[in-house]
DNA sequence: TGTACATCAGTGAACGCGCGTTCACTGATGTAC
DNA sequence: TGTACATCAGTGAACGCGCGTTCACTGATGTAC
């Protein structure tokens, strides 16, 4: 039944993608041990022997979701160099597009996770790592909308306010005509307003 | 122990209250039956007298819960008779006020809950709510922006997802100096992009 | 390289816990006369 | 208006359930020689 240590180190890190990903789709409470380890294709137990606890799993699985965030915002720089406008454009579309907004797992966290943060306890360790993923989302976003100027930091802080709300009031309305009016409004919005 | 019709009817309406204050403060989930009945000061049991189910007041909550907000629309409006750009302003001070932050179990249920309803199910019933919850919140904003226009909808979507955005991501990152940031980079960049 | 033994990753039964819900019971309220 | 009785709002013990976590066990992997 023992595992070798290459295999050992690979369901760890499986077990570490799992949690980023279904914890965006349900929430950390939502996501218990034995399901988390039926997705990778074992029991319950086995999870023990790679984390103390349900707690000591949540800020790296946090830390590697918010990875995917980063990922968009740096594939939209690299696509458009020396272009701050089409990069701000390509990122905006990938942000608000249905494809982002129907698969949560495989997309940004400080959207996923806003409102499960917001009730955390102010002395809760989540909220500290959750914090520096926002704010490396914001840096990001400052970089790729162009030279610095003494606004660009605070036009950061509402674009992203904008694609975040935009993308849960698309995700909450769902099936609903409003859902992609949410995603429109919110493209034209942030590239009008740039 | 038997209750007079009056106090009945007190209690039932104190059950709805509660449950509308602490799912926007927990989530649903997170309100269990005997935390709620605690809350009026009762013991669990008494809770099937008035409900079927937990299930069945999730959505007497919600509609209870959206008033809040949509308040927060008309008194901005009531204030401001004739004066579209002092209600907008009103609007978005009191809702992007520190006090809206920490206070979300009397504020805004598009945004408390935002982040509980993306991830339902699209059978939902609760959904159904939520979203006509949203649309009057969008619809009071268009309102008491002015003069009906071809942009004055999506204005409305766009200012809601800014407004909803700044909130969350505020509220998430609270005890931080980006939290007031985001405040106040939404408030000006509504302001400004009226 | 082979062999004997120690290690330990993963299994699955079991624990205490809080949940949603049920139900026998209590006794004040409401009603019939 | 008084009295006798039926009703039913609220109590709290009890249920089955899934949770997080523990632990004796298994047997393949890693190591010492």
């Amino acid at each position: 039944m023992r595992s070798s240590r290459q295999d050992t180190e690979r369901h760890r890190e499986a077990i570490i993608d799992a949690a980023a990903r279904l914890v965006r789709e349900k929430g950390f409470d939502a996501v218990s041990i034995p399901l988390l380890m039926a997705e990778i294709g074992m029991t319950h137990g086995g999870f023990y022997r790679h984390f103390a606890s349900k707690e000591a799993l949540a800020p790296l699985a946090l830390a590697r979701a918010f990875q995917d965030g980063v990922g968009l915002a740096d594939t939209a720089s690299a696509n458009n160099p020396d272009d701050p406008d089409g990069a701000l454009t390509e990122l905006v579309a990938t942000y608000l597009s249905t494809d982002h907004r129907d698969n949560p797992g495989a997309g940004c966290s400080s959207s996923a996770l806003a409102g499960d943060m917001a009730r955390q306890d102010a002395d809760n360790p989540l909220r500290k790592a959750y914090e520096s993923g926002v704010s490396d989302m914001v840096d990001a976003i400052e970089k790729l909308s162009g030279p610095k100027s003494p606004q660009s930091h605070e036009k950061a802080l509402l674009t992203l306010s904008t694609m975040i709300g935009a993308l849960l009031l698309s995700r909450a309305t769902r099936g609903s005509t409003i859902s992609d009016e949410f995603l429109a409004a919110a493209r034209d919005g942030i590239i009008e307003g740039r």
